[in-house]
RNA sequence: GGAGAGAUGGCCGAGUUGGUCGAAGGCGCACGCCUGGAAAGUGUGUAAACGUCACAAGCGUUUCAUGGGUUCGAAUCCCAUUCUCUCCGCCA
């Protein structure tokens, strides 16, 4: 969430830029402002309350040791008034702050002043596009027909055993998904990420650290009777490692790289390309995270927008990196890009990794902070990006690289799949 | 799942007949002295949040797992919850 300083001092920096993101939020910063002076009203009368109480408990102690009991007695009447009176301010002093936390974890992140104005996904800003996209008039063959000819992805046999979404690997299709998690987990450990085995499941308040709750509570699967969450990315259970941890200057950056299975819900997204691998509820991704000291969070994104389109590159898919429009920007997200390689077959570009800047959004409500040089504590920023999200990497490769012969794979990717082609 | 023990500051660890306890001591860390330099030695300092305020100092409030209770006053007493450890059971 935002820090609260920050909107008191710059009200109107702050709607200025909401609105980048279509956010509306005059009322609501209004109400913040309004509520914020009424906590510190309230927590002025309760301090005062209380440190008349905790002196005249000391001087009752003090008049008991003397044995003055009777004038111990006279203090003790003063005492039991300023506790209800205590009880009373404390409420109101609560219910003022829960109502104030409530209106702040509703307002979005601020935008950076490079993200473009726009209200959908046809106002992202394409900034750069590399490799061979595939003639028109070749006829591939979607990369769903591609896993059943191949008997290398079955969905059917997924459908009996669980349900939509939960496709079942075979074979090849098995080796490529191990394949493509050891390269790029040795892709990124090489760039010097830690690897990281995360859990799979998450309590509630590592779900609220990262901002999964409690808005998008349905998009996880809840495991009710532990009251666990299956984690929708190794983001989660990653970042919260640092959940109300105080880092020191000189740990920056940390990085952190981890594999993960990932479950989502996906509730309210039918129909439209969920088809084969294009949206499933549980799929396989590596993701890197980065903390970093606030004055060099943007240098660190440019690094991994370098990162990402390094393994791309490498796996010599055609793709594109957008910059998203702050209408289509996530709520968390200061500045964010999108990677998009170009399925053959489907003939449209399919996201394969966000990577993001969340300033000190994540690390204010999670209070991840850091020791300046001057001992001073302040919150950290944090990042992260997909490097990257198996599926639609699967589906781009079976299409994009089909042959007569088979599948060819990408030379990068052999050593790890132990053969060059899907036939 | 059953029985018992326990949860104190970055770490270890005192404190549990309730009263200057935010909390002894040690380690670690920071700075200084010592040294040709270092180690050793030595001195000083070393939690966070909120409020007041200049995001200074100072002062006030809160925090000894979490939430409630008893009391003028609780790390210290009571209740609930969570977690950890030991033993038993079960088990990859």
């Amino acid at each position: 969430m935002l820090q609260l300083n920050y909107i008191r001092e710059n009200t109107q920096e702050v709607i200025d830029r909401l609105a980048v993101k279509n956010f509306k939020a005059v009322d609501i910063i209004a109400n913040v402002l309004n509520l914020d002076t009424q906590r510190r009203d309230a927590q002025k009368l309760l301090d005062a309350n209380l440190a008349e109480a905790n002196n005249l408990a000391k001087e009752i102690g003090m008049l008991f040791k003397s044995g003055k009991q009777a004038e111990a007695n006279v203090l003790k009447e003063r005492t039991a008034e300023l506790k209800n009176q205590a009880k009373d301010l404390s409420e109101k002093h609560d219910q003022i702050e829960t109502e104030l936390n409530l209106l702040l974890v509703q307002i979005p992140n601020l935008p950076h002043s490079s993200v473009p104005l726009g209200k959908s996904a046809e106002h992202n800003q394409n900034i750069h596009q590399e490799g061979t996209i595939p003639a028109e008039g070749s006829k591939p063959i979607p990369h769903w027909d591609l896993c059943a000819k191949y008997n290398i992805i079955d969905f059917e046999l997924g459908n009996k055993i669980t349900g939509a979404g939960f496709p079942v690997y075979k074979g090849k299709g098995a080796r490529l998904q191990r394949a493509l998690i050891n390269f790029f987990l040795d892709n990124a450990t090489s760039q010097g990420y830690l690897e990281i085995q995360p859990p799979l499941m998450v309590n509630e308040a590592s779900g609220y650290g990262t901002g999964q709750l409690p808005d998008k509570e349905g998009q996880m699967y809840h495991a009710t009777v532990d009251n666990l969450y299956l984690i929708p990315t190794a983001e989660v259970p990653v970042t919260n490692i640092y959940r109300d941890v105080i880092l020191n200057e000189k740990d920056f950056p940390v990085k952190n790289t981890a594999y993960s299975a990932c479950f989502r819900r996906e509730a309210g997204s039918y129909g439209k390309d969920v088809r084969g691998l294009n949206r499933l509820h549980q799929f396989d991704k590596v993701e890197i995270v980065q903390i970093q000291h606030p004055d060099k969070s943007y240098e660190t994104l440019e690094e991994m927008k370098e990162y990402v389109a390094s393994i791309l590159r490498k796996l010599e898919l055609p793709f594109r990196i957008l910059r998203l429009c702050g209408g289509d920007m996530s709520f968390t997200s200061a500045l964010t890009y999108d990677f998009e390689v170009y399925s053959a077959a489907q003939k449209m570009w399919l996201e394969v990794s966000s990577v993001s800047n969340f300033e000190s959004y994540q690390a204010n409500r999670m209070k991840l902070r850091f020791k300046d040089k001057e001992g001073k504590t302040k919150l950290a920023h944090t990042l992260n990006g997909s490097a990257l999200a198996l599926p639609r990497i699967v589906a781009a490769l079976l299409e994009n690289n089909q042959t007569e012969d088979g599948i060819v794979i990408p030379q990068a990717l052999v050593a790890y799949t132990g053969f060059n082609i899907i036939d």
